[in-house]
DNA sequence: TTGTACGCGTTATCAA
DNA sequence: TTGATAACGCGTACAA
């Protein structure tokens, strides 16, 4: 490996005067700088970064935090690295497996000094956990979360799930059934509010406690539901999902099932994921790739210390044919 | 922060002691050896990972380079980045959005030494562009390449073709359609025999070229296709894709043109993504998964200097019901 | 405009 | 078993 000393030596200058050339910091005469370019060419020289994030303490990587890294995670992960890269920054992966000790871990990178800054897509720690690992650098999610210490490019659930069933609501459905995400979630207990006070506002509208889902799983809980749903004496004619993803799911099973969407039963997601155009789901877009973009300009600006303007975030309804 | 020198002082020792606690190196009594852990306690000591790699030279990280990181790559992307965490590796992903310069930048981080090796799932240079920078750090890929210099997972697609072609025969199917990919890749050409061979033993079957569709992209080609038999005269009764989610948005538009899957014409895909459960597409499952490991396995034990033996990998069919 | 000397935090070598 | 000292490769005051 040929260093900076190697070139100075080759180019019959000092190390520091190399460095300049290299990275562009101070004054270094034409005639100087020509004869280094050569030296380095000739060296085929090429700087160490190791070196430089050590002298620098920094890293130019962000850590994306996930409990894996499936389909569902992609439009995000997309958005998050395409962002990054226009900043020139290099994002790493970390996969937890819903694993607290290793989501500790991965936070702790920050105080290793392996990364300058967090992202969170799926967390198993509490928030009151994580908090203080701002300390070491900044951290953001997309997750609801009001803290000074966390930025947060959440969407206001209540609202948008409100457009959802007053827009099912005038399709003529009359009893709907809720599979929620879990309670531990602003989002979850946002979605509850809205639900109170949409039955509130709707008393024509029979609020069926036993189709209300919680704490609802990513993996099965579709085909579960679909079940469920199949089995059931008295059935609702619509199902809204928190998340996309569950809704296919569901979709599929009832399909398998013998039924036809939304001929006998009406289905309703959240997110307008990649997969939702495919198989017609009706659905809440609420705009994932500007949340990425939000929470990496925040650990950018939080950086550099510059201002930060988040892009205002829509929710705009995806009517295709899995309602009526 | 803290540094290994504020430990030494703390406990009275030298730093060359606190270190062998550190890095478990070498002998250290137990008396000091209490007394340095105290004052590691005591000061919240946390070993900078940047002042190490520069002294090892390694970074145990590793690249995964991609056009983009779409529900396409996540598959592959999860199972790799659960791979290097067993092996305390970590995961960076450099996009490169189809662009030859971001590419060789990104294979340019070997040199830099910012990663220890290369991971390639979508490439845009020529194999001969890219295999110089074998000599700065170990490469792999699962696309078809045969070289020493780069390892590849490949299946071998003329095989599962062949199987595909003849299970379809077999259904009762009498003209086929071909949705190929890039002929400058080697599955494609291998497909191309077998779809040859494959009508050289099947004389009865027509082998319409105006059905054979070469060098097809991700984004809406699927839709294009189903346009396109949508309004031909004499439509094949299947159609073949070599990847599930063309294949998927292909059924996705033939639904909204009012046709259905398998009565109207068969289809069938290639990979078992994620979304090929969900919309009940009949399809070769390759184990994206193995070949991750594998991948991972081999750059691993390259910088290890170990012993490398891939898994092998087989081809299975999965009968679901997009086709007869 | 250039060179000297030191610091970044760690590990490795060698002597004691 | 421990400590002093020299690497690792680069950036940057400060002086010249």
């Amino acid at each position: 490996m040929t260093t900076i000393i190697d070139v100075a030596k080759k180019a019959g200058v000092s190390k520091s005067t190399v460095s300049r050339v290299v990275s562009k910091n101070g004054y270094v005469s034409d005639a100087t700088r020509q004869k280094i370019e050569q030296a380095m060419d000739d060296l085929g020289y090429i700087p160490n970064m190791l070196a430089r994030n050590l002298q620098s303490g920094l890293t130019k990587t962000i850590a994306f935090i996930s409990h894996d890294f499936n389909q569902y995670t992609s439009i995000f992960l997309n958005a998050f690295t395409k962002t990054a890269l226009k900043h020139d920054f290099y994002v790493n992966l970390y996969v937890t497996g819903g694993d607290k000790e290793k989501e500790l871990d991965a936070l702790n990178l920050m105080k290793y000094k392996q990364v300058d800054a967090v992202f969170i897509f799926t967390r198993s720690n509490s928030w009151d956990d994580i908090k203080p690992y701002r300390k070491y650098g900044p951290i953001s999610t997309w997750h609801r979360i009001d803290s000074p210490d966390i930025y947060s490019s959440y969407v206001n659930q209540y609202d948008s799930y409100l457009m959802s069933l007053e827009f099912l609501a005038n399709r003529g459905y009359r009893t709907i059934g809720h599979i929620l995400g879990f309670d531990n979630n602003k989002n979850t207990l946002a979605r509850i509010n809205a639900l109170d006070y949409f039955y509130e506002q709707h008393p024509e509208l029979e609020k069926k406690e036993e189709w209300i889902f919680l704490n609802s799983k990513h993996r099965q809980t579709g085909r579960n539901i679909a079940r469920k749903w199949h089995k059931a004496p008295n059935k609702p004619d619509c199902l809204v999902f928190y998340t996309d993803f569950i809704a296919a799911e569901c979709i599929s099973e009832l399909q398998l099932l013998g039924y036809s969407i939304p001929e006998n039963v009406g289905i309703m997601g959240f997110d307008n994921n990649a997969i939702s155009e495919i198989i017609h789901l009706t659905t809440v877009d609420c705009h994932l790739e500007t949340q990425a973009f939000n929470c990496f300009n925040y650990l950018y600006s939080e950086l550099k210390k510059t201002e930060f303007t988040p892009i205002e975030i829509t929710q705009d309804l995806v009517i295709r044919s899995s309602t009526k």
